[in-house]
DNA sequence: ATGACCCTCAAGGAGGGA
């Protein structure tokens, strides 16, 4: 089974690639972020017609999460616990159901943070405590659980060209990492860092400054896999290629082959 | 080089992203 992400920066202005793609790469699984769209505006029938359940949580403008599934949902809840009066859609759960048992996967959109310190970097905060609090939860269940998006995460120096233009970013800051290791350390492996430790691995180039062209990126996209999902981790890998398509995202898909039937 | 982007929307700049 293939499980991938992508932070697609507006589904509408991306769907052709997305359909390129998803043919090229034949996830079983996709954690989409960044939509940008309502659930009513989202784009679900050139993807049922590619094969895919879809199940969307979206938001005007902003934000807003999905996942496309070969296999059908059993579940889908969207929100994450622990705080009600959180209405910024970034994330999405579902359960799936293969031959040899089920499979849990969640789309997460982390908050960026920035500028930190202030409102916006204390939100990003609580919403990684609140999301290893569900971690620690779902934990219990000892299923195959995959946590993949866009945490907005610098886990170390080595995930970006340059460190030292992000020391003082929010994506980077020591409590920001800290917290990444805090999820880490509850049991889940970053997929990416169990299949290599080479420097210049990359998920995100900015529009920037000829970012792309300078390879000036960042490994802020990440599949975090619960113990039960590790032990079936096969390989995983960035479609780094994808960011030099035509109007392409800032991101590029990121995936992960385990060892369990899809289909 | 103090430069270089892209997306959304009660639609022209503003706000958000990273």
């Amino acid at each position: 089974m293939r499980i991938a992400t992508w932070n697609v920066n507006s589904i509408r202005q991306r769907l052709d690639s997305l359909q390129a793609w998803l043919k090229e790469r034949a996830p079983d699984i996709v954690c989409l972020q960044e939509i940008k769209c309502q659930d009513h505006d989202f784009p679900r029938e050139p993807l049922e017609a590619l094969g895919y359940n879809v199940a969307v949580h979206g938001q005007k403008t902003f934000n807003g999460v999905a996942l496309l599934s070969k296999l059908p949902f059993d579940e889908v809840a969207p929100g994450l616990i622990g705080d009600d009066g959180d209405v910024q859609a970034r994330f999405l759960e579902a359960l799936v159901s293969t031959k040899t048992g089920v499979v849990r996967v969640v789309s997460l959109y982390l908050p960026n943070g920035n500028p930190a310190p202030g409102d916006k970097y204390d939100y990003k905060l609580r919403w990684m405590d609140r999301l290893i609090a569900f971690a620690a939860d779902r934990l219990r269940l000892e299923e195959p659980l995959v946590l993949a998006g866009d945490y907005n995460v610098i886990p170390t120096p080595l995930d970006a060209k340059r460190p030292e233009a992000w020391v003082n970013d929010a994506l980077f800051l020591p409590q920001t990492r800290e917290k990444f290791r805090a999820l880490a350390n509850l049991g889940f492996t970053d997929a990416i860092r169990a299949v290599s430790d080479d420097g210049g691995l990359y998920s995100f180039w900015d529009y920037q400054a000829g970012a792309w062209q300078k390879n000036d990126g960042i490994r802020i996209d990440h599949l975090m896999l619960s113990p039960r999902a590790t032990d079936k981790l096969v390989d995983a890998g960035i479609d780094k290629h994808v960011r030099s398509w035509d109007k392409p995202s800032d991101h590029v898909p990121v995936w992960v082959d385990l060892a369990i039937e899809g289909r």
